[in-house]
DNA sequence: CATTGGACCTGACCGC
DNA sequence: TGCGGTCAGGTCCAAT
């Protein structure tokens, strides 16, 4: 479930739920979760503390605590869920309970999730690395020339890159492509600057409209209240293989790039010249 | 250095 | 019903 958008509505609805609370338990159910940090060492930095905020960076949820901060990764199919604490369903992970209920629970049926419980300072060595908030004023097209120039991989390969720009994964990466009518195989330094300045907006307004609708949900249920995004409905060609394009009512297609599904429209984003 | 391919996990779904 | 293959919203790390 989790790009940009999923983990945006995901932190509004802790905001208003958990914020101000005291956590009085911390429980990992699986050990994993917590990379090599002892279950019980992580369990007890969180204990006691209160939180004062929930922030993202990129795809990554920060839980401001009093003089520590939670930072969580959903991965594929992490989730968040508040419910009554003793409310445990088979793949949790982590439950927060604080003084009343609800508690946070951290669902990953595929386990690849993570969750870091960590001093502030140590925050960097986490997200660090991260490229800019495509929704703040560091990104425009010139983030995507900079990061674009002298390289020649495929341009969804660079847009999943979280160097590039933090939050975008592989439904808004096809997305802003095709608003932008850029095919994604094109090589990123073939990339015309009029396009680039298309692809910024793209990318924005791909991931606003993500979170206008609460993300996108395609099986389960996704948000931490348990209803699902709806913006699955507004998808333009991700997993729309044979469906028309909704411009030019061409079949869709499907390829592979980097590993990932990767869906286009041949018409209306032409390879460059040459490429 | 930059880039690629495999690894990490579990479950749903499809064709035989 | 069972079996094997494919696919899934992400990232890290070793090999090239």
């Amino acid at each position: 479930m989790p790009e940009l958008p999923e983990v945006e509505t995901i932190r509004r609805e802790l905001v208003s739920y958990i914020v101000g609370r005291t956590v009085r338990r911390a429980t990992v159910l699986d050990p994993k979760l917590t990379l090599g940090l002892p279950v019980q060492e992580f369990e007890f930095r969180l204990i006691g503390q209160r939180v004062e905020g929930v922030d993202r960076r990129g795809k990554y949820l920060l839980v401001r605590l009093s003089d520590r901060v939670l930072v969580l990764h959903l991965m594929m199919s992490g989730r968040v869920h508040l419910r009554p604490a003793d409310a445990i369903q088979p793949h949790t992970r982590l439950v927060l309970d604080f003084d009343r209920d609800p508690a946070l629970h951290f669902v990953d049926v595929r386990r690849f999730g993570r969750a870091w419980a960590l001093d502030e300072s140590d925050l960097p060595a986490v997200i660090g690395n991260l490229g800019p908030e495509p929704l703040g004023d560091a990104f425009d097209w010139r983030t995507l020339r900079d990061a674009f120039s002298d390289r020649q991989v495929a341009v969804k390969s660079a847009l999943l890159d979280q160097r590039t720009v933090a939050g975008v994964g592989n439904i808004y990466a096809d997305e802003a492509l095709f608003s932008a009518r850029i095919h994604p195989e094109a090589p990123v330094d073939r990339i015309s600057t009029y396009k680039l300045k298309a692809l910024a907006k793209a990318v924005v307004k791909a991931l606003e409209s993500g979170i206008a609708n609460h993300g996108t949900s395609f099986s389960t249920f996704e948000t931490s209240r348990g209803t699902p995004g709806g913006h699955q409905d507004h998808l333009q060609v991700f997993r729309r293989t044979g469906q028309p394009c909704p411009r030019c009512a061409r079949p869709i297609r499907r390829i592979v790039i980097a590993q990932r599904s990767t869906h286009y429209c041949s018409f209306c984003q032409r390879r460059p010249r040459g490429a």
